[in-house]
DNA sequence: TGAAATTAATTAAACAGTGATTTAAATCTT
DNA sequence: AAGATTTAAATCACTGTTTAATTAATTTCA
């Protein structure tokens, strides 16, 4: 094996390549879930080196998320703040901005989803704190601004609203791997499910139409 | 502490206990997670009744899918079984439906959707299998003779369709105990929920508003 | 009928495996 | 020589499983 001791070479990315292992194992097998050794061996290092750099398995999460949760999340805030009132628009504007940054960061929706649901609270009161909580209450406040407007059917509780939105974008991109085994096909891209996603919220939003 | 021994008294519902405390783990903290010692510390017994009754961890959740689950499927098979081929008819006997099972087993949203993300492929393997295969396939199938009869939108994929129906009907009923987080309110009860889904999705089945 | 034997149900404790964390040593850089 | 980085091994806590002991219920049979 190899012997102890610091190697020759630039080293200054182990710290790196650890967060971005750590990402990886919470998106793939929850945060509970992840293992230290898995998370270390994914990295090319010992799971000491988490000690050392970071000072346990809790503060590794707390890494995580600053340096690669809360950038996402600014992301998504800068993108969020170009959209206007209309409420197609906001459709639009939200299903393709969460497209472009799941683009980027594949990790994204299975992550989300999973914490949401998860009882270990740790990363949830993160994601409630930064990504629930300004993200959904600043569309909140634009769709209900739009009922004002008269844009969207004033009978649909802009919250509720706001839960399915997300719901319905993030889950079936979560659930994308699995396709081919409830449907025995492969063959399911995800620019049909953005236009067929946008058809169906374009038309829920739409206010002239009492059933 | 208690002494070993058997107690008096009828004790047959010990079994049923240790199914309903793994059913409510596996619920809230997902399969994987579930501990035994957890498990039977809510049924109020021992681990070791665990393997006594079923033989170990595996077995246990072999019981409850058997005991506990199938008949729930079965359940929603014959709510299905009594819809016919208009749209509107389909999403509201559906989104009806799953609320009506899921009123009376409250637990199925969460398990549901976190097992479908999860990576411990043992019980999304079953629900795969008897949910996933059999519910969506039917509608799908429903949804595409629908399309065919004109009273879809043929653009739609009808699979995309089923993994987006699923995602809203059952992603905002398993976040609801985070509502009152995400929105400083706990008033969001379960008719509003089913009121806003049924609005939404009624107007996304409809045919005639291409966008 | 009633005592003895047997079977069923239950527990505490022991065991083996795995996880996170700490420690001491080893190696490299400065 | 001093400080930084890395490892193997030790340690402690927890998990699923097994074991031996213990008690209650049931059966046997004189």
């Amino acid at each position: 094996m190899r012997r102890p001791g610091r190697p020759s070479g630039d080293r200054r990315d182990q710290r790196e390549r650890l967060l971005d292992a750590a990402l990886f194992h919470y998106a793939n097998h929850g945060v509970t879930a992840a293992s230290l050794r898995g998370i270390a061996e994914t990295a090319g290092v010992t799971p000491a080196m988490v000690s050392y750099y970071f000072g346990g398995k809790a503060a590794l999460l707390n890494a995580v998320v600053e340096e690669r949760l809360l950038p996402v999340v600014a992301e998504l805030r800068r993108h969020l703040d170009t959209l206007g009132d209309d409420a197609g628009a906001l459709a639009k504007g939200f299903v393709s901005g969460m497209h472009a940054t799941v683009e980027r960061h594949p990790w994204l929706p299975s992550l989300w989803v999973r914490e949401v649901l998860s009882e270990d609270g740790t990363l949830r009161e993160l994601l409630v704190t930064h990504i629930a909580e300004q993200i959904p209450r600043r569309l909140a406040k634009s769709f209900a601004r739009a009922q004002r407007h008269g844009h969207l059917n004033p009978e649909l509780d802009p919250r509720l609203l706001m839960v399915s939105l997300i719901g319905l974008t993030l889950f079936p991109l979560a659930a994308a791997p699995l396709w081919h085994r409830i449907f025995d096909s492969e063959d399911l891209d995800s620019a049909a499910l953005e236009r067929h996603t946008l058809a169906l919220l374009a038309r829920g939003l739409e206010t002239d139409h009492v059933p």
